[in-house]
RNA sequence: GGCUACGUAGCUCAGCUGGUUAGAGCACAGCACUCAUAAUGCUGGGGUCCUCAGUUCGAUUCUGAGCGUAGCCA
């Protein structure tokens, strides 16, 4: 049934460790795993790697914050991922971490190559440099008043008020996203990449069928722009790769990211005897190499990465594949929404199986977003799953188990439905190889129509009435049980944990593509029982509840009451001028006393990386020693203001007429100090 | 802002190179059945195919403009 037998290496793209994996991040986990189950149960030598991508800037400073080592972290982030992609059966060969022993060898590799094949250039550039914590700052560390719309707080890449993209030394007023600091200018020499080297390579490269359509034009584009040298340096203080050459440089992590792939791929070769290195990645390789990534990252694996691989004297991926983005009732992920939904919450309320499916069931093998609607969801898996397939099973069963000792019959009722399955199997495998996972899952499912159909024209339980008919009954529920046998098999890539107990209902070997060609006939099986229960609303909506974050409602009893004193509200001001205020998370780190000031308090703010001095007169109110350790929010960028004790460099918010009546605000659990309030 | 995609029934989507009454699943309504996890079967209602303009004998399908959504701009 299956071709000659291939030899694959699939890969999905390395989950970011810094956070935790969520049902954004599953959609390509689900896709890929769909595809490598089923290229394994054709009987195809498949191996399917991934890794964590351990380096970076966020990583180090996250690890900072946390007051941990960066190798603490990724260990502990690793941790949860694999927990979490075990638990949606996503079946890696390997999964290991770009912080690897093995990716050191390998990123070093590639770059000696490129450096001695002249793809390598050294140039000096200037940089933001943020003089307090003593380092480089990535654009997106950056902040400041974007050059074209003038609107404020802005990263220092591109504007998401006017979508100006620009170069973080053109931002007015830039200041550091760490330390507030105005950052400088300091030159530093920075290793590229050439990648123009590579344009001839490229512009051939995709060509064929190794990337869709839009992927295409969207390269095209990029092309007509002219391919330019990409940095692939970054200056110490960084958690990466130290370069072989160059002291206090270290590889940027997009770098070694795709070079992951490779030394997850070369640790499985150290733990699995017979595998060869060279023999999937040497610039003769004859096996197949499969990339799945979303749609933002093309420019790395369809430009970047294909060259290192030439220049370095690798092979090339055979495809790339990309997928869209999930929305979740149809708008994007919103933590307040609570539908930016972890992979955990969900396992904490739903079978994983559940998603599987409904991912199955609305990918296909275009760059098209897709839509989680939980709704649909529910529907559509109770419909599909409970009520069509494992029904089929499900009504069955019963005849058998109880009427003819759980044994089926020697012959089916009819032969020709069970070849027409037999046969439908091989549109369904195209299906599959092609990615249209959305159209197998419905051919799959107008087969269980059929077989409803089927058992429903029939009628066994009218026929189980006569004597005279039946033996009818068994050969009918004989068929039934065969046809969901087909059918299971096809939804095996899918539903790996059904499937399973599906062969242990049928008391069967382990179902591939290649075995269910014959009927099961003159066998015994187990007594039924339910192989997937259904999706309880409650249970989802858990999900939604346990995702929603720092939503308390707003309090707004008092203005109901109408305030006696209410003060009118003061004259419109437009959003810009509001956006000037920069109002932020502060923690009281120490309030005290100021001597000869009857209403004043001192206090020492903690903006998280610096601290503040700030004279509030509250004192009527609080006591000191009561408001220590506590969050509010000040005013962060008010003028300093000389007072006869001191310097105050900001202001603390507060309401109310004064007296004992003064309420300073707070903000809900989980604001970190240095938030900025928006 | 530029570019690349996408915008079809309440929901999720299919419609290849333009051609008779625009399809499917789910949801909904009616009927039937009771073997099955209130599952299944049959029948039915429901769409200005985002808007406007153009090409054409004829456009959901081609062209242009606009609106909306997403991604990218290394």
């Amino acid at each position: 049934m299956s071709d000659k037998r291939r030899t694959i290496l699939v890969t999905s793209a390395l989950p970011y460790a810094n956070g935790p994996i969520h049902l954004g991040h599953m959609v390509e986990y689900i896709q890929t795993d769909v595809w490598v189950r089923f290229q394994k149960l054709r009987g195809h030598d498949c191996i399917y790697v991934c890794a964590d991508d351990a380096h970076g800037t966020p990583i180090m400073l996250r690890a900072q914050s946390e007051g941990i080592s960066p190798e603490q972290l990724v260990e502990r982030i690793g941790r949860e991922h694999r927990a979490d992609f075990a638990e949606f059966h996503i079946g890696f060969d390997n999964y290991h971490t770009t912080h690897s022993e093995e990716n050191r060898e390998c990123a070093e590799t590639i770059y000696t190559r490129l450096r001695d094949n002249h793809h390598i250039a050294r140039r000096t550039i200037v940089q933001a440099y943020d003089p307090i914590k003593e380092m480089f700052l990535p654009d997106r560390f950056i902040k400041g008043e974007c050059p074209r719309c003038g609107a404020p707080d802005q990263y220092g890449d591109s504007c998401e008020a006017c979508g100006a993209t620009y170069a973080p030394t053109d931002l007015k007023n830039p200041v550091s996203a760490l330390s507030g600091a105005t950052p400088v200018q300091k030159e530093s020499e920075h290793y590229f990449f050439k990648l123009g080297d590579f344009e001839g390579m490229l512009r051939f490269w995709i060509g064929g069928d190794r990337l869709q359509e839009g992927i295409v034009h969207k390269l095209n584009e990029w092309f007509e722009q002219g391919l330019q040298d990409w940095d692939i340096s970054r200056d110490a203080p960084y958690f990466g790769f130290e370069i072989p050459d160059a002291p206090g440089k270290y590889f940027y992590v997009w770098l070694d990211a795709p070079i992951g792939y490779m030394g997850s791929f070369r640790n499985l070769c150290s733990k699995r005897k017979g595998l060869d290195f060279d023999a999937y990645w040497g610039s003769d390789s004859k096996t197949e190499l499969y990339h799945f990534i979303g749609k933002d990252i093309a420019y790395f694996h369809t430009l970047f990465w294909p060259a290192m691989l030439k220049g370095a004297g690798y092979r090339t991926p055979t495809a790339v594949f990309c997928h869209g983005f999930l929305t979740v009732n149809g708008l994007k992920m919103s933590k307040s929404r609570g539908t930016f939904i972890m992979a955990r919450t969900f396992l904490d309320h739903l079978n994983p199986e559940y998603l599987r499916y409904y991912f199955a069931a609305k990918l296909g093998d275009g760059i098209d977003d897709i839509d989680l609607n939980l709704e649909d969801f529910t529907q559509r898996v109770n419909s599909d799953l409970v009520g069509k397939l494992v029904n089929i099973a499900s009504r069955c069963a019963g005849f058998v188990t109880k009427r003819f000792d759980g044994r089926l019959g020697t012959a089916l009722d009819q032969e020709e439905l069970y070849q027409e399955f037999v046969g439908a199997g091989r549109d369904i495998a195209v299906l599959y190889e092609k990615r249209e996972f959305n159209t197998a899952m419905r051919a799959i499912m107008a087969l269980a129509d059929k077989a409803n159909q089927y058992i429903d024209d029939k009628k066994p339980w009218t026929l189980i009435k006569e004597p005279a008919t039946q033996r009818e009954v068994l050969a009918i529920c004989t068929t039934g049980i065969n046809l969901f046998r087909v059918l299971m098999t096809y939804l095996k890539p899918v539903l790996p944990a059904t499937a399973e107990k599906a062969e242990a209902f049928l008391r069967i070997s382990p179902l591939t593509w290649n075995n269910y060609e014959t009927p099961l006939l003159d066998y015994e099986i187990a007594p039924y029982e339910a192989l997937l229960t259904r999706v309880e609303a409650d249970k989802v909506n858990a999900v939604i509840e346990d995702s929603k974050q720092n939503l308390a409602p707003a309090a707004q009893p008092a203005a109901a009451q109408a305030a006696p004193a209410a003060e009118p509200v003061a004259a419109t001001i437009d959003y810009d001028t509001f956006a000037k205020v920069d109002l932020r998370v502060a923690r009281i780190a120490k309030a005290e006393r100021v001597e000869g000031a009857d209403k004043l308090l001192r206090l020492t703010l903690d903006l998280g990386g610096e601290t503040r001095n700030v004279f509030a007169g509250i004192r009527s109110a609080y006591d000191p020693k009561a408001l220590e350790g506590r969050l509010t929010v000040m005013v962060a960028n008010l003028a300093p203001r000389k007072m006869r004790f001191g310097v105050s460099e900001g202001m603390v918010l507060a309401a109310g007429p004064g007296g004992k009546d003064l309420f300073i605000l707070g903000p809900d659990d989980g604001a970190q100090p240095g938030m900025r309030v928006k």
